[in-house]
DNA sequence: CTAATAGTGTCTATCAGACACTATTAG
DNA sequence: CTAATAGTGTCTGATAGACACTATTAG
C-alpha cells in the first residue's frame, strides 16, 4: 500500500534533510562559574558544541547521548529540547536541521579529552560555527528559567548540601548575586532538613537538606 | 569537498529522515470556544491537524504557512514551533520526525473548507492520529502561558476592543472565568485607551482600548 | 425613575526586599 | 573572649483577591 499526499505524491518522492543533534551541555566548576562544553571538530577546524547526525530509527534523546558519552565521556543524561534550526544554508556541507537540546551534568562527573574537548565559561564563549552560539543562549535561558523557581533541579549538587552551597549554585547558573534570607525561603519548601550539621567551617554550623 | 565526521563517514552515509511540520491552528469562536482546526487526511482516513512533509531547502515556518494556506485558506501567519515528535514507529508509511507548531487565527479569518475542515472545541478533542493529541496539549499550553501575562499577544481581536471583550477572549483561552477589577488592572499597563466609547449597550459605555 | 454595566477606592493577605537581631560555632 | 556564619523576626512596599462603592448609560 502506497500512501499519497494531496497532490499525489508518495513518500518517497520528498527529498530529506540531514537532521542533527547539537547539545548544550552545562556545568557549574566548583569555584562557581555556569560553563558550557566545548569540542574541536575535525573539518572543517574550529570549537563548537557536540552534536551528531541521527541514526536511522533513533530517537533524538538517544543521539544527544551517543554523542555526548562518546565525545565528553558523559552518561546518564536526560537531554531537553530546545529548538529546531532550520536556515537553509547554515551549514556549508548541505541541507542539514539541527534539533538543540540542553543537557546538564555535574563537574565532577565530567571525563573532558584534552585537545578536543575544553569547558569554557559562559560569558567567555565567542562566535562559533553554525548556530552554535545561538544554542547556548537558548540551553542558558531555559537553564535559568528552571532554577528561577525550584532548588537545583538539574541535580548539579550532590546531596546534602547546605543552603549556602545551594545559592552558589543558583547565583552561577542565574549570573547574578542572589539575596541570602529571601533565598533560604524561597527553596525551603522544596527541601528537606537532614537534620545533620556540617562541621569544620567557621561560625554557626549549617544544617544539611536534601531535594524533596 | 567532501566533509567526514569522526567516523569517516560523509553526509551522504547517513539515512534521512522524512521531516514534517504539523500545526495546531487554535482559534477562539465568537461565542467564546477555544477551538482547532482538523482536517481530513486523505489517506488513511481520519481527523488530523494541517501539516505536510519539509521541502528541499524550505524553512519549517514556511511549510508550516504553505500547509495552511492549502488546507485552511489562512496566510500571514507567524507559527511558533513547539516540540519535535520522534518516536521511530509514530508515522506507518516510514521514518518521519513533526515538527509540532502553534498557530493562531482569527476566527473571521477562517476560510475552513467544508467537508475536509473542521473547528472542533478544545475540550472535546478525542484521540487522534499519530501524535496529533499531544500536539493540541503542547499548543494550548504555550497559547495560555503567552495569555497569562498580556493583553491578546496573538492579536485574536480586532482592535479597538472594549476590556469586557478581552475579558471574555482570555478567558476562553485560559478555559477559566477570571475575576474583573483584578483582570482589568493587570491588563491596563499593555493597552491604550483610545478615548472613545462603546455605544448601544446597556449600562455605562465601555471605553475602547487598542494594544500598545 | 430602575436595571445594568463600567470603573475605582480600599481592605486584607501574601510576598520580596531589606535590615537587624539572635544563635552557635572555630579559634 | 572575638570573628564569622546560620538562621529568623520584622518592617515596608507592591500586588492579587475580594468587596463595595460610585459613574453613566438604556429604556
Amino acid at each position: 500500500m502506497v500512501y499519497r499526499d494531496s497532490s499525489g505524491r508518495t513518500l518517497a518522492d520528498y527529498p530529506r534533510p540531514s537532521v542533527a543533534v547539537d547539545t548544550a551541555v552545562l556545568t557549574v566548576t566548583p569555584d562557581g562559574v555556569l560553563a558550557v562544553v566545548l569540542v574541536r571538530s575535525g573539518d572543517p577546524a574550529g570549537w563548537r558544541v557536540p552534536g551528531t547526525f541521527l541514526h536511522p530509527g533513533e530517537r533524538l534523546a538517544d543521539a544527544v547521548r551517543r554523542s555526548l558519552a562518546q565525545k565528553a565521556g558523559i552518561t546518564g543524561l536526560e537531554p531537553a529540547q530546545l529548538h529546531v534550526f532550520d536556515a537553509p544554508e547554515r551549514d556549508d556541507r548541505g541541507w542539514v536541521l539541527s534539533v538543540a537540546h540542553l543537557a546538564t551534568v555535574r563537574y565532577e562527573e565530567l571525563r573532558l579529552d584534552a585537545g578536543i574537548a575544553r569547558l569554557e565559561d559562559i560569558s567567555a564563549v565567542g562566535e562559533l560555527r553554525y548556530d552554535h552560539s545561538a544554542i547556548i543562549e537558548f540551553a542558558v535561558a531555559e537553564l535559568r528559567a528552571r532554577y528561577a523557581s525550584a532548588p537545583d533541579p538539574a541535580g548539579l549538587l550532590p546531596e546534602p548540601f547546605t543552603i549556602l552551597e545551594l545559592r552558589r549554585l543558583h547565583e552561577a547558573v542565574a549570573g547574578e548575586w542572589l539575596q541570602r534570607d529571601t533565598f533560604r525561603r524561597a527553596m525551603l519548601p522544596g527541601l528537606v532538613a537532614t537534620g545533620e550539621l556540617q562541621r569544620g567551617q567557621r561560625g554557626k554550623p549549617a544544617e544539611l537538606f536534601r531535594r524533596t
